[in-house]
DNA sequence: AGCAGGTTTAGCG
DNA sequence: CGCTAAACCTGCT
């Protein structure tokens, strides 16, 4: 299938999500708009991710395309995947889970996730409390928050 | 080779 | 208890 972008507005979090497709689901990103965009979902995804924002929805059908990426870098993100909704895991155990101590290795691979939120990148967080987030960590927050509120 | 990264842990003030 | 410093791996220049 050819590429194509949907946009959706997630109100728990105040912002606007891009998702790019390809042949399989290729991007998600975090667009701080001040304008009102023109909300537009034309693939499941898109729908599903609606969903979540919703707190309807706790885990996605779609694959997500990690071509490009190295092989510790897939290995890392296809595990984040596992980590189920509301639960949250350090990078340390991640990175166990994965047999590797690599732990900062780690958390470089999930700051080049393709697709937050698909991939929960946002579920591993440090030891002595938050980490970090490549969208800026009061997304990750809100999310974080969002999840504890539909699953305490 | 060398450096920096979404860390960690130990060690000192 | 809070802070600095060294260490663990991987990916980029």
């Amino acid at each position: 299938m050819m590429k194509a972008n949907d946009i959706i507005f997630a109100e728990a979090i105040g912002c606007y999500i891009e998702i790019g497709y390809g042949s399989e689901l290729r991007c998600v990103r975090f667009i701080k708009s001040k304008e009102r965009l023109k909300e537009k979902k034309t693939r499941t995804a898109s729908f599903e991710l609606d969903e979540y924002f919703k707190g309807k929805r706790t885990d996605f059908s779609c694959a997500v395309d990690l071509s490009g990426l190295s092989p510790f870098a897939q290995k890392v993100l296809s595990e984040a995947r596992n980590i189920s909704y509301g639960r949250t895991v350090t990078y340390s155990e991640l990175a166990e889970r994965i047999g590797s101590r690599a732990f900062r290795a780690v958390g470089r691979a999930l700051a080049i996730n393709p697709a937050p939120i698909v991939i929960p990148c946002h579920r591993v967080v440090a030891r002595n409390g938050m980490g970090g987030f490549s969208a800026g960590v009061d997304i990750k927050i809100r999310l974080l928050e969002l999840e504890q509120k539909m699953h305490p």
